[in-house]
DNA sequence: ATATCGAGCGCAAAGGTTTGCGGAAATGTT
DNA sequence: AACATTTCCGCAAACCTTTGCGCTCGATAT
């Protein structure tokens, strides 16, 4: 067990004051170029490396930055992770991963968390169950800035970035108009996220503008009961030629579905998803999506995080551009 | 900005000095039952918390473990990753995810960050380039453990964790035989992980042990290139009528070939790989796979963790069991 | 020779917590 | 009443780094 170098080691060694070394180490103009050169090269043989805890304990504040998903186990929130933390360590931080479970609770103890390690900032989604955003926001008054992204709570004042789910979803279902599909299912998620509410909505405007298309919208809360109801919708005979699924999860319900009725895409059934692109280039045909890419928003969400750092409170919602990518399944 | 509560404040209310406070909340003895209920709910009031940093600075650890991999977009990653978390944060712990890359250097620069946060403990999954273990086991010398999973290092002294490779490429290997698979077709990752030569090193011994199979090994380090195997051994008439996987990824670009030569699977071909089990129930039928699951191998990690702490020099490697899932595919 | 100045360095405090030791008052013992 | 023992609490040092201020010494200016 090699004890750590610290400074006053160094002082120790070399006959010289703490502070001597300490400003030496950092370039100082009141330290001769001499003494500089001498601590330096002795600092690099001792392997010296300054204790992050005595620092933050001065400036109270760390170079970690937290990030709060409901789970990581999510394409979404992992190509999001991903941009953060390649970001991150270019920027000297450290990135501190917590999963809530989906629990509000956990989520407080995950906050507790971040509070206790004084984290630089924070980025968030918070759970389908938060209602209450106050906690988050006494960590702004504690200077720690606070981005939400992907789920975002309603309220206005707070740092959001999100995918342009309306567009996204208009352009899906533009998508399926353009390729003459006439009888519409679209499957969406959990009808409390807000998230899940936007890209309903705007899905069904664009539908409902149309003449003669005949349009159903459900809901399923994961892969299997989205899997049941296209048993349900689509079991007996070919009522639909196109389906939207709003997400990873109901796409692969989806496919199992089909794939188990055996009906052929797009021959049968057009299908087109908003999705990041993992999964549905492993269908063949592969399967068209709106890209709602985690790894970008993971990157506007660390400028914006920088922004916020520097002095900027100008709190603002950011959106991400959607982008249609066609494949063979339209 | 609402400056925090500290023991200094507390004891300064309350007329008090900062050790009795300090014991107060520590329910020392020392103190009598009045001041420490007075100090406890006056520090409640306050929302008091524990300053990390300067417990970290005077025990010179933190609460903090780390975990290295390659790329956290992974499922094995993901679910272990998923493990540790959630035993990190029942044990009082926090978790700070650093990806390499799978790039030496950057996993130096990780390892770098790990010792300047002064982590109580590190996972790492090494890249396949790294050859250069010192780094990490001087980790040891700073008393800090370190728990190889999945990618382990040959060296022997070392704490590893990892699924039981052999065990579990010769349970693909019985179970292709069990169906009266006669033509093999086996594909492999990077040959330069330890963890490929053991898979395939098991799972060729099976095979050949067999008289009259015909068998071929190759080697993807990709789906797209496991795709492309596929077509080149599979695309005039079917030449092998059993596939072996050795991961995610090289399923993915199997199932990808073999739809898109319109194979019917298990008919034409059965397919069994090794996974932890979200891609295989993607398909229809199901594949069948030889479960190695990295929530199990995480939850065992932490446990080994746990124990090093807790003064468990002995170095060992740990095996997590693997099971065959039968599903549709053989 | 005295005053002025700058270069180079050290002192000390601060940040929050823990803990061994010692001290004062209260209680118990003979 | 004199002594011993508890009970309860405070002092001070230590963990490591940063930084404003001041000190000394030699050099330059007057």
């Amino acid at each position: 067990m090699k004890p750590k170098a610290t400074l006053k080691k160094i002082a120790e060694k070399l006959q010289i004051s703490i502070s001597t070394v300490s400003r030496a180490l950092k370039d100082h103009p009141d330290i001769s170029l001499e003494t500089r050169k001498k601590v330096r090269e002795f600092a690099e043989m001792m392997e010296y490396e300054p204790n992050t805890y005595a620092i933050s304990l001065r400036t109270n504040h760390s170079k970690v930055f937290a990030i709060i998903v409901p789970a990581i186990t999510n394409f979404f929130y992992q190509s999001f992770i991903s941009a953060v933390e390649e970001e991150s360590r270019l920027h000297g931080y450290s990135l501190m991963i917590l999963q809530s479970g989906d629990n509000p609770e956990t989520e407080l103890d995950n906050l507790k968390l971040c509070r206790q390690n004084r984290v630089a900032g924070l980025f968030v989604s918070i759970t389908i169950k938060t209602t209450d955003i106050r906690a988050f926001l006494k960590m702004e008054d504690l200077d720690v800035p606070v981005i939400f992204f992907d789920k975002v709570p309603d309220f206005e004042a707070c740092n959001k970035v999100c995918v342009a789910d309306r567009a996204a979803a208009e352009l899906a279902a533009e998508a399926l108009l353009r390729h003459k599909r006439k009888k519409i299912l679209a499957l969406f998620g959990n009808d409390q996220m807000s998230i899940t509410r936007k890209r309903k909505e705007a899905f069904t405007s664009i539908i409902e503008g149309q003449k003669k298309i005949k349009f159903k919208a459900d809901h399923a809360h994961n892969p299997e009961e989205a899997r049941r109801l296209i048993h349900r919708y689509c079991g007996n005979g070919l009522t639909y030629d196109g389906i939207f699924c709003m997400s990873d999860d109901i796409l692969t319900g989806v496919m199992k579905a089909v794939q188990e009725l055996k009906y052929v895409v797009p021959r049968d059934v057009s299908v087109i998803a908003m999705s990041d692109g993992f999964l549905p280039q492993l269908y063949e045909p592969e399967i068209s999506f709106v890209e709602t890419s985690g790894y970008k928003l993971g990157k506007v969400a660390f400028t914006r995080m920088l922004a916020c750092l520097s002095g900027s409170t100008f709190v603002q919602e950011i959106m991400v551009d959607a982008v249609l990518m066609e494949r063979g399944s339209l």
